[in-house]
RNA sequence: GCCACCGUAGCUCAAUGGUAGAGCAAUCGCUUCGUAAGCGAUAGGUUAUGGGUUCGAUUCCCAUCGGUGGCUCCA
């Protein structure tokens, strides 16, 4: 532990997974005539490392295999890695062929852009680097020699479509994913980490837990919420309604449909108009299905007069909405059309931001001690200069003000976050949960938003203590997020193996013979009075078969009853860590699991 | 939306250019059992949908729908 940390761009591994994707790039390039295959950028990532091409061809899972042994063929022969530093011109005349490697070093020659199209510091050096008969634009590093990758530790994964320079109005490249480790043992490491990671995917928990389904007839990203998952978001809304109105929230409702008027005047429809359903037409006025509730949020603060002393106003709604994703970005409960929002806007007068603002992020603290979250980042999302007026409201200003303004108040908290730019909401910054699925997708879980701008769209005014109107900031935040995602992200965090108090089905009655069923349906009405959720499994089966089946579905406590049981008026607990308990009566089961779900253990 | 791959019973999977089979689940019997699968029987499929090639298609081709891995985009 006291290992001096090696920062992941200067360590072997990095070298190792970079010269992998030379490696790839001849391997790929001999797949076809000199010149054919136009290379583009290949980097190391996180797990490994990808190669962009413009082939001729598509390639095949075939041409992974041979791919990849063509690569241990180079690796074996050892060729040195060697670095030439020329001018811009001599760098071009080298590629005649390759139009990405031309647009690169005029990149590079032009003040600076890095292969990402991303600015640099400083106009950087042009180097090459080769090995064998394969040369590439590249600042390196390498290892010395293909032979220090361990033909045994290596292994193409997918292959994949990806924009030149990640715009989708550019080509499409076809990238090929590998991963590259030390040792053969890492890689096996690393493969049984992603098949572990599959086991806890939401979208197999949630099928084999019977929490949600998708229809073919319904749509694609409009998840059915089966039994267990209603369970699971009832408990959700009643603790975050609780919350709520503990830190002085009041609840609205609002309606799913609005007229086209109301999008106008908030501003969403040239921003947003590609990610909301159609409008329809009813006797001539056009309708759309909300994305979002904060319009109808604002018509409730402006539905009278404010006073500075109403300030700060709290309005929360599970609120329903409807987004438009494109198909390929829809992911199981992550990402759907239809969803529900722990949604709630904030209206506040600048003095009283601060502590607002705060009073959210410490709402997200107490929401992932309940949940033992651990793994997040908070994020800053700004704005982007260039983005003024496209993505964001043109008022440089006060992204510069209201920034600053989020940045004092989580320094003054002494919450840690990192920034990041061009991530910011079109009407104001934002302090983003990030989190990752199972299979290490990231997504924004929580947000905390500040808005500058729609509030006076909607001449929404307080008076004053001086009698003058004056437009109040607005904080859109959703700590639990949607139902969708944040059951989405639980089922992993948890494996399925949800605490007691929000597990669907809390206890498992498990009679030994049909003789102990009418006891085991007195337990269970029992437990039932006291608000359990709670089964007895009847059938025929034998005790082992159904104990088997509750520990599958993840069910905290099974208890199993028989004569001893029925005798002495008690209940033998199993846990579904495997741990059997001391037979107990049924008021001190009660007792125990009553204290369970009080610490939301 | 884009690129690639995939789609067989509720679930997990098998098989084949000559109209499909297993285990689990379900149903019905038998069994009444002490902490992760008792035994048997029955039922369940226009092989996602629609076209095409073929004497014949579930298998080959095309389109559509849906899913998966990425890209783009996002709570």
């Amino acid at each position: 532990s006291d290992q001096p940390v090696v920062k992941y761009e200067d360590s072997q591994l990095y070298r190792i997974r970079h010269s992998a994707a030379h490696v790839m790039a001849q391997a790929v390039s001999e797949l076809f005539e000199p010149g054919e295959a136009k290379i583009a950028i290949g980097p190391p990532i996180d797990q490994g490392f990808y190669y962009d091409f413009d082939l001729p061809r598509t390639l095949t899972p075939e041409d992974l295999k041979a791919i990849e042994k063509r690569m241990r063929q180079i690796i074996a022969q050892k060729f040195p890695f060697e670095k030439k530093v020329v001018s811009a011109e001599e760098a071009k005349a080298m590629f005649p062929d390759q139009p990405y490697k031309i647009e690169l070093i005029e990149g590079l020659e032009a003040g600076g852009l890095d292969e990402y199209g991303q600015p640099l510091d400083e106009t950087p050096e042009i180097s090459f680097y080769t090995h064998d008969s394969f040369t590439d634009l590249c600042r390196g590093p390498h290892v010395e020699h293909t032979g220090k990758i361990n033909p045994s530790a290596i292994k193409l994964m997918s292959v994949a479509g990806a924009y030149w320079r990640g715009d989708e109005n550019n080509t499409q490249l076809q990238r090929i994913y590998g991963t590259a480790w030390e040792k053969p043992a890492e890689l096996k490491a690393y493969l049984r980490m992603l098949e572990e990671a599959k086991k806890r995917d939401h979208r197999k928990l949630g099928k084999e837990l019977d929490i949600y389904t998708f229809d073919e007839e319904v749509g694609p990203g409009l998840p059915l919420w089966l039994p267990n998952g209603g369970v699971i978001i009832e408990e959700l809304e009643q603790l975050a309604k609780k919350i709520e109105r503990e830190s002085g929230y009041q609840q609205v409702r609002t309606p799913h449909l609005t007229k086209e008027v109301l999008f106008q005047r908030s501003g969403h429809l040239p921003y947003y108009a590609e990610s909301m359903y159609p409008p329809m037409d009813m006797e001539g006025t056009r309708y759309y299905i909300k994305p979002m509730n904060c319009p109808m949020h604002h018509k409730i603060f402006s539905a009278r007069p404010r006073s500075y002393r109403d300030l700060p106003v709290r309005l929360a709604e599970y609120g329903t909405c409807y987004r438009y994703e494109k198909s390929g970005e829809l992911f199981g409960l992550m990402r759907v059309r239809s969803m529900q929002m722990n949604d709630a806007h904030i209206y506040c007068s600048e003095a009283q931001f601060e502590e607002e603002f705060m009073a959210v992020i410490d709402l997200y603290l107490k929401y992932f001690k309940i949940f033992n979250i651990e793994k997040y980042v908070m994020r800053l999302s700004t704005h982007a200069k260039d983005g003024l007026g496209k993505k964001y409201v043109d008022n440089e200003r006060l992204w510069l003000k209201t920034e600053e303004m989020v940045r004092q108040a989580m320094d003054n908290g002494g919450v840690p976050y990192v920034e990041v730019p061009d991530e910011a909401a079109f009407y104001g910054p934002k302090i983003d949960v990030q989190v990752w699925s199972a299979i290490g997708k990231e997504f924004t879980l929580a947000t905390n938003q500040v808005d500058f701008s729609v509030p006076e769209k909607f001449d929404l005014v307080f008076k004053n203590s001086q009698g003058e109107d004056e437009t109040p900031l607005c904080i859109h935040r959703a700590p639990l997020s949607t139902h969708e995602r944040m059951i989405g992200f639980l089922i992993e965090h948890y494996g399925g193996a949800f605490p007691l108090w929000i597990a669907p089905v809390q206890a498992v009655i498990v009679p030994i013979a049909d003789r102990h069923l009418a006891y085991a349906e007195g337990v269970a009405e029992k437990l039932k009075a006291a608000g359990l959720r709670v089964n007895v499994d009847a059938r025929g089966d034998r005790m082992n078969a159904k104990i088997r089946d509750a520990q599958k579905m993840k069910i905290p406590y099974m208890l199993v009853v028989g004569d001893q049981e029925a005798e002495n008026g008690t209940i033998a607990p199993r846990l579904r860590s495997g741990e059997r308990l001391d037979a107990l009566s049924v008021d001190a089961l009660l007792e125990r699991m009553a204290a369970e779900i009080e610490n939301y253990a």
